[in-house]
DNA sequence: CGGGAATTTGACTAGCATCAAGTGACGTGG
DNA sequence: CCACGTCACTTGATGCTAGTCAAATTCCCG
């Protein structure tokens, strides 16, 4: 059932930047949204269940498992990693959030977070309250058709790497899928800092973080990759294609 | 862009069974539609976007990655297998579809089929074009929800096995999934058949088809199951939970 | 009854995890 | 400015889970 009692967002509204109907540059929902040509009344709507909210600091949480859900969420910068506590408290990792990307919409149908997201450096967000977003998606086909691609989306990725691969083909796809993202973003393709540990990547991997090494020191070697520390190079895009190519199937 | 040109279902509508406006009982909709309280005129444009094709035979492909998109759809009997082929031409298999359950959502997006689905026995689907659909969810606050619900519910199922677990406990959760998937549609959650081969579990699991032949040997030596053929019973339900407590987390 | 596919079983092996120890970067405090 | 502690990461040695290969068995279906 919508919830008719849609209150005021919480968090801390950032002051518009002159026009008040423009949209943060980063935000997923702008394009979408400005593109489709509705008159100002509509794009007020729009603009006021956004908030900007942030800085968060590397190891705050921006939400955890078993929060009441109210609003998704869009990277504007930094990272986030979600993650839950299996059975043993060990975590696992479920994903990484770049700029542009959409948190939240796994806690949809269950009206709670189904996991936890940590910064993993300052991130800044914009946060969309869902029950509102529903309400306007009803008059704004165009913002209903967008919901509908980033679920089903998040479906098709999270089935990524649910194949049989090998160490290298999984840490391959990793860093080719890694590259792109950061691509798409404006950022260069070839050079990128790792803002999650060698722990993180390994377990959203499923890999033992030697194992991340191993192979990071091997690619190294051979020349695919130069690795310092958290900074990366690709040396040769090819060859870290080929060996995903198993993993991403392109 | 919302497709204009709502043509005609193509599939082969299956006659009223009396109350025109009544829904099959399996159909995934049906509930959060009627629970609504509408009107007949939307019931009545709901109906006309629902089709119900089938049967499909066992091997009988419903879609094949690639192919245009425009409907999703419920199963209403059988079972649906979906599935890729990875760049070695190897097939993995993303999941099963009992009834009641929905196949097609991770297409929306990409406007194409992203992967196979193809008929484990005799199937029948209640099909939706999705594109009517849509529009009709503008008008419908309850059968939007009921979309956003199933679309965020299917990124957290994706992303169920993603874990690192021994083979007996994906194993085991996988026969407690299905057994509570069967409850839930009113079969007996003890005694089942496996409409899937050994290899589509196996592969499912990510396992291969000797470790699931040997796994399920050793529950039933262990007196947690009875397995003959595909025809299985579930002797110590607290057993298998147990073992699948580190999947499942509940 | 016979052919073929699915499944089971056994023997062996490979890849990755685990355990243990070492290295390097960074921050703090003397 | 340097000694120290911490933490992330790396490296090496070893073990185990599950994969692979091969073959037997069972089932299905004509």
């Amino acid at each position: 059932m919508q919830d008719p009692t849609l209150k005021v967002p919480t968090g801390t509204p950032i002051a518009d930047d002159g026009d008040a109907y423009t949209f943060c540059s980063t935000c997923a929902f702008s394009a979408a949204c400005l593109a489709e040509g509705y008159d100002k009344s509509v794009l007020r709507d729009l603009h006021v269940l956004v908030e900007h909210v942030g800085p968060f600091r590397e190891g705050d949480h921006i939400f955890r498992e078993g929060d009441p859900f109210n609003a998704i969420a869009a990277v504007r910068a930094g990272t986030v990693k979600t993650y839950v506590n299996d059975a043993s408290g060990r975590e696992q990792v479920l994903g990484f959030f770049l700029p542009g990307e959409v948190i939240g919409l796994n806690a949809i149908h269950a009206a709670r977070y189904p996991c936890n997201a940590v910064a993993l450096d300052t991130v800044m967000l914009c946060r969309f309250s869902f029950p509102m977003m529903a309400t306007l998606a009803g008059r704004m086909p165009g913002l209903q058709r967008h919901l509908f691609n980033l679920l089903s989306q998040d479906i098709g990725k999270a089935s990524v790497l649910s194949g049989n691969f090998t160490a290298d083909e999984r840490l391959a796809a990793f860093i080719v899928m890694l590259s792109r993202r950061f691509a798409e973003r404006g950022f260069s393709p070839w050079r990128m800092r790792l803002t999650m540990a060698r722990t993180d990547i390994a377990n959203y991997l499923r890999l033992a973080p030697e194992t991340v090494s191993r192979v990071l020191r091997r690619l190294q070697d051979e020349g695919v990759l130069r690795v310092d520390r958290r900074d990366m190079e690709i040396l040769k895009p090819d060859v870290l294609d080929a060996l995903a190519h198993h993993v991403l199937r392109d």
